[in-house]
DNA sequence: TGGGTGACTAAGT
DNA sequence: CACTTAGCCACCC
């Protein structure tokens, strides 16, 4: 039995806690910042945790929210303030030029 | 120990 | 910029 806060999941949602309201962070920055890789062992810690976190603040490399939650999403970024561009096909995705941030 | 899964990513078309 | 394909890595049988 490790820790508590030394696994993998504990040091994501430690990262995702930090990202302040209109910023994002990538699955693929999250996971760097705690030494990994994996981005898609965040993407498994999120929808653990997820309910739990400001799920919306993490991102795809692409700056859409993760697939079947798109609209939920835009929702809180429309509150925050969170910088928007929209895509040539009419998608909304958020600007990661503007709104990038890391711990 | 081995194989499948997924809230992903980078590179090619 | 949008779509497809192969690669990655933590987690669960």
């Amino acid at each position: 039995m490790s820790p508590a806060g030394d696994d993998f999941a504990s040091r994501v949602v430690a990262v995702v806690e930090t990202i302040p309201p209109g910023r994002v962070m990538t699955y693929g920055s999250v996971a760097a910042a705690i030494g990994s890789r994996s981005s898609r062992g965040v993407g498994q810690v999120m929808a653990w945790a997820g309910s739990d976190l400001p799920w919306w603040r993490v991102v795809r490399a692409s700056g859409l929210p993760p697939e079947r939650h798109e609209q939920r999403a835009l929702e809180h970024y429309r509150v925050e303030g969170t910088p928007l561009r929209q895509g040539r096909t009419g998608v909304l995705r958020v600007d990661l030029e503007r709104a990038a941030w890391s711990p």
